[in-house]
DNA sequence: TTCTGGTGAGAAAACGTTTGCGCAAAGTTG
DNA sequence: CAACTTTGCGCAAACGTTTTCTCACCAGAA
């Protein structure tokens, strides 16, 4: 266990002002490291400083310069599935820099984002993060006009705005490519509704490798899909595919349990490659899978170092990024050797 | 979508003032509903802020009150299993009182913790909910002394500290009840690692409605630990059980699948209780699981609540308050009404 | 000696609120 | 009509910083 947290009364800067025989314009000056004063001065300062735990109250400076070293992370995503990944890589880029992060769960609702936007609108936040559950839909909220800056990640944002998204489309070539490299012949796409975005960049990107031979099947994002598009595959049928790209884990670790129901070994007669990487899913299929992450945590990394950016004034060059998935290796495509 | 957030430059007190043609006193006397004036004046400055869309700032006003209208949650549980539903009922609870929340996520990381606490305590958050993964677990940091009220949720918290876990006995006891009224002879408990105090409290739940008859499995909180129960339960045996309670869903989910693999059928043989509600994994297992839910909202809920009530000076007891669990009945024991 | 310029440091204003106090006008009481 | 009381409102302080302005001092140059 650290040191206990003080409790004593938080001393101000006058009090260390007092304490190192010094006005506070002195002791602050000292502190920030700005002004002019012989180096006795300010190491004074700074040791009695750190003597009496003095912190800089954040609201009397924030008064001043208009910055709160804090912003705010709204999302739709109440499961937290994707939010709470780049909520972690936001938090690991900001935090030593002081900034804490408002996380603000709006369900669609937009009078409740509404609540929420303004709550942190007086609070002074340094600048907002949109995200959500999926990249082609807006949040219920309109922050184009917002008095500070936004970002959007992993959502959709407006014209000219600064977007981070994941390179679905990469992730998924790796992902058949993979499949390809193991000697598959037949790679089949089974995946999500048509209505969604990213199935059909996953979709498109998985043409573009197959080519003519391309078979895509939509359906829903669950494990009951996985198992019907398996018997839609399999009854009665001469050449099953042996090789399966899913368009997320639910639907993969569906079709493994399938196959496995029908007595069809993955990976030894079938590779299977799901998208997302939700460990709960990918690590407790059996075997585990081998799929895409999309490297949220990365992507929330940016984004909080953008809208910093963004605060302390600087441009940054609106449009949509794309972050490089990467493939996670388990055990649902056999070796990890090419074949 | 609403309106656009405005981007004009916020207005000041000063300006409602000067519009309305009183002082900056009067009008933030009008505004608080404080203070003695005509019920003209009053309803003017109300007009006038309303047109001018005033919204105080946070910064100012919590310098002088000490109250920021924020606190902070403290996890160390990453995957959010717990803390997301807990964050949400602390959010519902605060958001229309104007508090907003900064989640910081600490992975047992005793420096990190410290560096988020200090963070918060800079920006004078009006208290601290500590919250986890683990109720026989402390965060790895010690806020006794903190200068702001602290409530521990779902972790376990100091001698004398204000405390909020689910009450799983009570959630365990309807578990095995609800067994029972199906009619189920041989009702055996599949659980989590004895190192684990919530898994003693549900083991014991369940012992005492058993009675001498109880069976207790020890294992992991994983789905690998239910299929391997199910093999020692059933491989050679004469008379299996007729009815699992399994200490999480991961291991019903395994208990479920594994049964399903040996033809036997469930809830037709075999009545099946998870703990936890965790949806992916318990709507996913097929049959969807009959499980107990801890309520994780509510209790966010009641510790939002309570935080806000220290905040304010309100005295609250100290305690260990244990808050109802409920079981959400599914497929897997069977119809809803007892046999 | 007087001027110039650099150095070290303090006084006070500023940020945007809330609130204690005071005061004039109006109302009430005897 | 005098003496209170109430009503309605403004002045200014306060919160804890940062920052602008000012100034005293000293060294070196003219």
């Amino acid at each position: 266990m650290s040191d206990p947290v003080r409790n004593i009364e938080r001393a101000r800067i006058y009090d260390v002002a007092a304490a190192a025989g010094v006005s506070v314009a002195t002791a602050s000056r000292a502190l920030n490291d700005t002004g002019r004063m012989s180096k006795e001065t300010r190491e004074r300062v700074k040791q009695v400083a750190a003597e009496l735990g003095f912190r800089p109250n954040a609201m009397a400076r924030g008064l001043l310069s208009k910055r709160s070293f804090t912003i705010g992370l709204l999302t739709n995503d109440t499961y937290g599935r994707f939010t709470l990944p780049v909520m972690a890589g936001i938090s690991e880029a900001l935090v030593d820099r002081g900034v804490s992060v408002f996380l603000c769960a709006i369900e669609d609702d937009e009078a409740l984002a509404k609540v929420h936007v303004d709550a942190m609108l007086d609070k002074q936040v340094d600048g907002i993060i949109a995200s959500g559950k999926r990249v082609d839909r807006r949040l219920p909220v309109d922050l184009r006009n917002a008095p500070v800056p936004v970002v959007y990640a992993f959502t959709d944002g407006p014209e000219d705005s600064v977007t981070f998204v994941s390179d679905d489309a990469q992730g998924s070539r790796e992902a058949v490519q993979w499949l390809a490299a193991r000697g598959r012949k037949r790679i089949v796409h089974i995946t999500g509704p048509e209505s969604f975005a990213s199935v059909h960049v996953r979709a498109e990107a998985y043409r573009a490798v197959i080519g003519e031979k391309a078979e895509i099947y939509y359906g829903k994002w669950t494990e009951a899909w996985g198992h019907e598009a398996v018997a839609q595959l399999w009854d009665g049928k001469a050449n099953p595919p042996d090789g399966i790209f899913c368009g997320n884990d639910q639907i993969a670790r569906g079709v493994v349990d399938a196959l496995r129901e029908r007595g069809v070994s993955v990976p030894g007669n079938v590779s299977v490659v799901g998208f997302d990487n939700w460990e709960i899913v990918a690590a407790a299929t059996r075997p585990p899978l081998t799929t895409v992450d999309m490297n949220l945590r990365a992507l929330g990394r940016e984004a909080g170092l953008t809208i910093l950016a963004l605060a302390e004034g600087e441009r940054v060059e609106p449009g949509i990024r794309r972050l490089p998935c990467q493939l996670v290796v388990r055990q649902s495509c056999g070796g990890s050797a090419p074949a």
